[in-house]
Parts: structure tokens; C-alpha cells; sequence
DNA sequence: TCCGCGATAGCCT
DNA sequence: GGCTATCGCGGAA
């Protein structure tokens, strides 16, 4: 895990590649509390402007710029008003495709980790693509970070590969769009990938009936 | 374990 | 003004 972080070139490819092949590599975070490392266990393809589901369907705008920007760089977003989920874009420049990282296994920092998410199981820390943002410590400021940089404090790193015959494939979770496309990669009987939930149209706020 | 629900704020039509 | 790439809690099974 120390060391280099994966090459550009890694992230330079279609993301229905890179998605799979993320699994088991580590994500690491380094912060004044210390380094926190999540190992992948399962992760999401976000096709760019022809994927419904994908925040970048609709154009350019500010909030998703990262994405039409080049690969190997970390989009994070904000979320239901308190969350970040955090991507890594890749493709070409300008194809704005991304991977979402929904979940992972702590791997070094487990501490620094804990201090971040005290009500959370070891299991749990990043068992989530919020919980895993909230256990790195990332949020709006890492967006647009280059995760290729070695002096950066966000950086993606060759971990244990994932044995090919274990990874699945399935419904993303919690979207409307695009549903019956098989874009949600996990590592089967890990025990951090996050339980699948479908997605739930809000009920309407009615001040009276 | 599964299901339903509320919290909460920024983005986009 | 509606919707959201979620989470944690409580209650039922």
C-alpha cells in the first residue's frame, strides 16, 4: 500500500473496466489526524451523459465540473443534506465518467476512523459510500484532488486483488434511472459491502391534509 | 434481518 | 418546489 499510487493510465480507460478492477486496491487519506486506508469491497460505474443515473446526464454545471475534467481525480459531492459520497473520474477528458466508492474494509487507521464514526461497529466504519467519506475524513474540500499525485493527501494504491471469480455484479443501488443495468461491482461474502437498498421516492411534506 | 420513516440542505427545472 | 448515487433509529418478524 505505501509506496506509488496507481498511474494515470489505470484510470484512462472505460469506467465499466475500471469500476471492477478497483476492487481490493486501497484508497488512502491523509490528514493531520492521522492516515486512514480503506481496501475497496465494492464500488459503482457512472457512465456520463448517457447514463440517466449519473449526475453529469444533464451537461455541465458547476457542482459536477470535476467529472468533465481528466481522470484520476476525486469527485466529491454532497448529498440528502448532510452527506458526501466521494468518486473517482475516469475515461478520457471531458467523457465524465466516474466510479463511486459505496464501501470498503479499514485497512490502517482504524483509530482516527473510530474517532470520526464512534457509534460504528469496526464492520461499519465504511460499510456505505457516506460512511466510508465520513471514516477517510473526506468532504467538499478534497473534491477535485488528484488521487495519481504522490505528494497529494488523497491517493489510490495497489492493495490485495480482489480473487477475479468472487466479484459480482448487480442493480446500483439507490437510483431511480437506468435500473436494470448491472453497474454495482462487489467482492462476494466480504462482509463490508453495504446491505443493497432500492431506491425510495420521498414522501411529499404536507403542512396539512 | 428487514422495512419504514425522518432529518436536512443544496442543486436543478 | 421537487428531488436526492444516505444514514440511523425503532418496531415487526
Amino acid at each position: 500500500m505505501s509506496g506509488e499510487p496507481l498511474p494515470r493510465d489505470f484510470f484512462d480507460r472505460p469506467v465499466e473496466e475500471v469500476a471492477p478492477s478497483l476492487l481490493g486496491h486501497v484508497v488512502r487519506h491523509r490528514t493531520p489526524e492521522g492516515d486512514v486506508a480503506v481496501r475497496l469491497s465494492e464500488v459503482e460505474a457512472y457512465a456520463g451523459p448517457l447514463d440517466p443515473a449519473s449526475h453529469a446526464f444533464r451537461g455541465k454545471t458547476a457542482r459536477n465540473a470535476v467529472m468533465f475534467g481528466p481522470p484520476g481525480h476525486a469527485y466529491v459531492y454532497f448529498t440528502y443534506g448532510m452527506h458526501f459520497c466521494m468518486n473517482l473520474v475516469c475515461g478520457p477528458d471531458g467523457t465524465s465518467m466516474a466510479v463511486l466508492l459505496r464501501a470498503g474494509e479499514i485497512v490502517a487507521g482504524e483509530e482516527a476512523a473510530r474517532a470520526r464514526r464512534p457509534r460504528s461497529t469496526v464492520r461499519d466504519l465504511a460499510r456505505g459510500p457516506a460512511r466510508l467519506c465520513q471514516a477517510l475524513g473526506v468532504a467538499r474540500e478534497q473534491n477535485g484532488l488528484d488521487v495519481c499525485s504522490p505528494e497529494g493527501p488523497l491517493t489510490v494504491h495497489a492493495g490485495e486483488p480482489a480473487d477475479p471469480a468472487l466479484i459480482r455484479t448487480g442493480p446500483r443501488t439507490g437510483v431511480n434511472g437506468a435500473k436494470d443495468v448491472p453497474w454495482r461491482y462487489w467482492i462476494d461474502g466480504d462482509p463490508t459491502v453495504s446491505p443493497y437498498r432500492r431506491h425510495v421516492p420521498r414522501k411529499k411534506v404536507t403542512a396539512d391534509d
